[in-house]
DNA sequence: CTAGGTGCAAATTCTTTGCAGAATA
DNA sequence: TATTCTGCAAAGAATTTGCACCTAG
């Protein structure tokens, strides 16, 4: 990817991943791509997808059980401190960080809670010390 | 799974979950298992995977970017909120819960945060009215 | 004995890759 | 024009399923 080109498949996944008010999967874009672009093979998607990861215009999400969904970043650094609704799969920024406040209003708006995540990556102690 | 039974299979794979100190992959279980009961079968090793599941013995993650791993749970309602390092995929229990805090003692302790993420679902107030 | 579980092989599903031709810069 | 990208088809990888046999309860 010396060179990124900006192709007619691209131009069209990036605008409809920009319309959508939720995260999207592969196979949600590629159904929506057809519309405009019936020839466009899903291998497309894919190598299209990677690279908007790669140039960090989007952001990977498993949501429910497996699935895998892509969306639009707002801006280059946004914070990954959503809602995401199970059923519609909107996503709803947080008001606050702390997760008990947090909770409480999400759930004074109506929203209801099954399950938390906080999830933490990095490189520990001893990893660290090892490279 | 009116009745499910206690295979020395299933026994096996809880037990090396059980031994385990990080969350571990399809694979990895099945290479563990083979060294007891070489003839298994990794379609057994999927099966009972979703029997634990179900049975809410286990936890199911995503890691890195894409792979699934299961972890034991310690009870029943345990807490998700732990550290995962990329490197040796040890699990890292909190000490507290607000992010900052817990951030700032982390780093303290030397881990190095790359990325952090909480993820609350549910279902949003418009969903819940659907039903 | 009998439902539930297993191993094996084949079928699915999801994703990646090779390649010749098309399109962008 | 020179790369880069695309569509297509085929290959791979991961997971699921059908089925005859096995086994725990």
């Amino acid at each position: 990817m010396t060179n990124a080109r900006n192709t007619k498949q691209k131009q069209i996944i990036l605008s409809i991943l920009k319309e959508a008010d939720r995260p999207m999967s592969i196979n949600e874009i590629y159904v929506q791509v057809i519309i405009s672009l019936p020839k466009i093979a899903k291998s497309t998607i894919y190598r299209n997808i990677d690279i908007l990861l790669e140039q960090n215009l989007i952001d990977k999400y498993h949501l429910n059980d497996n699935e895998i969904f892509y969306r639009i970043k707002e801006n280059r650094n946004e914070h990954k401190h959503f809602v995401i609704c199970d059923g519609c799969k909107k996503v709803f920024d947080l008001p606050t960080c702390p997760i008990h406040d947090l909770e409480n209003a999400m759930e004074e708006e109506g929203f209801i809670i099954k399950d938390h995540q906080i999830q933490i990556s990095g490189i520990c102690k001893t990893c660290a010390q090892k490279q």
